[in-house]
RNA sequence: CGGGGCGUGGCGCAGUUUGGUAGCGCGGGUGCUUUGGGAGCACUAGGUCGCAGGUUCGAAUCCUGUCGCCCCGACCA
């Protein structure tokens, strides 16, 4: 036993610390942030898509979970802690609980004895909604705003990459109810502006874009992305800085057609022409002057499936996303999935063969006569690069045959016109043409949403108005994937030789790494410096294992603590080596000096 | 769920094609040496080869089934 010192400092000993680093990449993790975690010995899997948090993993949430506190306090929110264990009911009131627990739902969902299903939260309006329902009853209490940061559980179809994607995770979320829309969109400001600062406080480069609400609905949504090559969304943005947001929801300009002739219509034989690309080399055409059609298929509210007919400008792709939101918007209804149609479900249908390859915009409603479950009219829309065009080429609906210098007129006419095409890198920006959109991976860390009244209206929850008038509450929320954000923040500092820890988040700001334990000066002014840096309010680590000096080196540089000690060969001296580990600049100084400096630089750094 | 790959000491892998009773590197323990960039030597502990059936004198190896993990897609903080 040590003779000296608290618990804690002991604690704060590599040798106590339970530290168990690896040599080898684990064969199962792909990404480095996820490598380099397991590695480190930050994280540990116990089973698929969970983890459990080792002490110095453990430290680096408690420095963001102390940021997001701080921060959040500062805008105005309230911290709760909401139960993790949901009651069906809640989520049947909101209409959750089927789409949440059946088919892919995220829901982990249980029994208990008495028979009464329960569901493990992944996210919490319903309780909080509830709660504002019941305690929040005029204008006058109005606006408010809570948060929690709590363990959320999600079954994900499949999870990955560590922290990244994982079932079990830490989430800091907050929620806001107002009497009217405007106070919500100042709100939704504050928090904008408060992620902002969250996000810089931690150390990591962050870009907010405009994003799809997806599930949770509502109005206005914003990411905020950690810009990293392993991110799963591709975000664009302006050359400008003026336009970002997620390709499932990026608007731009399509690039430039190039104008087919009006001529009189007239059929082009193609068969054998299987592709856009063989139809323009045997036909003389370019993409930009060819409508291509799509069959697609929409599972909607109540089991109903419609099928769709789709016209882009052939050289465009189709945006799932954005055809999805356009697709409830006209139907005014849910959709669950779009697919396209297949060869294979046509025959479920009972229907003959379409003319794939050659669908036009005109195919008639005829070829979904006798459909055993479909509606029999298609919905048709035409995205705007197809109705932009004056003349084209186009299917002639049947096989080997298109049409070329069709007219919409000729063709039956633009019943939707909408935008369901995908933003490209490349592309010119709509808030100024002279910029053009880059391109780059994400990581989503932070969402905010305006909900407007979606979950106020069917929890049916609001307050009364100055006018004594019954009205749902006005919602937002907030959330911020604290765990996920902690490897994010590893996906964007690390090096060939491990992790560079952003100093604010650092498990550790400072190691003394004693290079000879066996050496009685280095010995004592490892211990002596290390002594001085926690009484100066240093976060300080103490490398006293009995190990060659080339193994503290190797797993001081793995674990990524911002700036080291080394006390080594000139001990005797009075010297030691201060190290910067994101720099790996490297200062033989004397002791006072290499202390002296190590002071200065955290606190400049720390802000 | 669809498509691909993999399960062999704690970790990384070989052995499987062509059946003969399990091996390498790292890690762990002990001792000596070494001591500023993942040390050397010696000794040592640790695996019913994912699991269950089957074929065979004999199965890590062949067959059937099953479970788990990883990658690509649908989901999301």
């Amino acid at each position: 036993m040590l003779s000296s010192g608290s618990s804690d400092e002991i604690a704060m000993r590599v040798s106590r610390l339970m530290l168990v680093t690896l040599r080898d990449t684990p064969a199962d993790a792909v990404i480095p942030s996820h490598q380099l975690l397991i590695r480190g010995g930050y994280i540990r899997r116990v089973t698929n898509g969970i983890y459990a948090y080792m002490p110095l993993m453990w430290r680096v949430l408690r420095k963001i979970i102390a940021i997001v506190q701080e921060e959040m306090d500062n805008a105005g929110s309230l911290q709760t802690l909401l139960p993790q264990l949901h009651p069906a009911e809640l989520w049947e009131k909101s209409g959750r609980w089927q789409s949440y627990t059946e088919g892919e739902g995220i829901m982990f969902h249980l029994k208990d004895r008495q028979g009464k299903a329960l569901g493990l939260g992944p996210t919490h309006e319903e309780v909080v909604t509830t709660l504002a329902g019941e305690l929040l009853n005029s204008y006058r209490q109005l606006p408010i705003n809570i948060y929690q940061i709590q363990t959320k559980f999600r079954d994900e179809i499949r999870p990955r990459f560590g922290l990244m994607r994982s079932r079990e995770f830490i989430m800091k979320d907050a929620y806001s109810f107002h009497a009217n829309e405007e106070d919500l969109q100042s709100t939704y400001k504050r928090m904008e502006a408060a992620y902002k600062t969250i996000f810089d406080r931690c150390g990591l480069i962050t870009v907010g874009v405009d994003a799809d609400s997806g599930a949770i609905g509502g109005a206005a949504s914003q990411e905020f992305m950690v810009t990293a090559e392993a991110g799963e969304d591709l975000i664009l943005i302006a050359n400008d800085g003026k336009y970002s947001a997620n390709q499932e929801k990026a608007i731009s300009i399509a690039p430039n057609k190039k104008v087919l002739n009006k001529e009189n219509p007239s059929i082009l034989e193609t068969s054998n022409q299987n592709s856009i690309e063989d139809l323009c080399t045997s036909n003389n055409l370019d993409p930009t002057q060819i409508v291509k059609v799509l069959a697609l298929i929409a599972t909607i509210e109540n089991n109903e499936t419609q099928p769709l007919l789709l016209s882009l400008r052939a050289d465009q792709d189709l945006n799932d996303i954005k055809l999805s939101n356009e697709i409830s918007k006209i139907l005014n209804a849910q959709v669950f999935e779009i697919k396209p149609i297949t060869v294979e479900q046509l025959k479920i249908q009972g229907l003959s063969d379409w003319p794939f390859g050659s669908l036009g915009p005109d195919l008639d409603n005829e070829v979904l006569n006798g459909a055993k479950s479909w509606k029999k009219t298609f919905l048709r829309c035409v995205d705007h690069t197809a109705a932009d065009l004056e003349s084209f080429v186009c299917g002639a609906n049947e096989i080997g045959y298109h049409r070329s210098h069709a007219t919409w007129e000729t063709v039956g006419g633009i019943q939707n016109r909408v935008d369901i095409r995908t933003a490209k890198h490349g592309d010119k920006c709509i808030h100024d043409p002279t910029q053009a959109l880059e391109e780059c991976r994400g990581i989503e860390v932070g969402h905010i949403f305006q909900l407007g009244r979606k979950y106020s209206k069917a929890l049916e929850v609001g307050f009364t108005n100055e006018a004594g008038h019954q009205e749902p509450f006005w919602m937002g929320c907030y959330g911020i994937g604290v765990s996920r954000l902690a490897q994010a923040a590893v996906e964007q500092n690390h090096d060939e030789l491990g992790i560079c820890w952003p100093l604010t988040i650092a498990p550790f700001e400072a190691i003394v790494v004693i290079a000879n334990q066996k050496d009685e000066i280095q010995r004592e002014l490892g211990e002596k410096v290390y002594k001085n840096l926690l009484e100066a309010g240093i976060d300080a680590l103490l490398d006293d294992r009995n190990e060659r000096a080339g193994v503290k080196f190797k797993d001081a540089d793995l674990i990524g603590i911002p700036f080291r000690i080394v006390v080594g060969r000139e001990a005797s001296l009075g010297k030691v080596e201060l190290f910067k580990r994101q720099t790996r600049q490297l200062k033989l100084l004397s002791v006072e000096e290499a202390q002296k400096q190590l002071l200065s630089e955290i606190f400049a750094n720390k802000g």
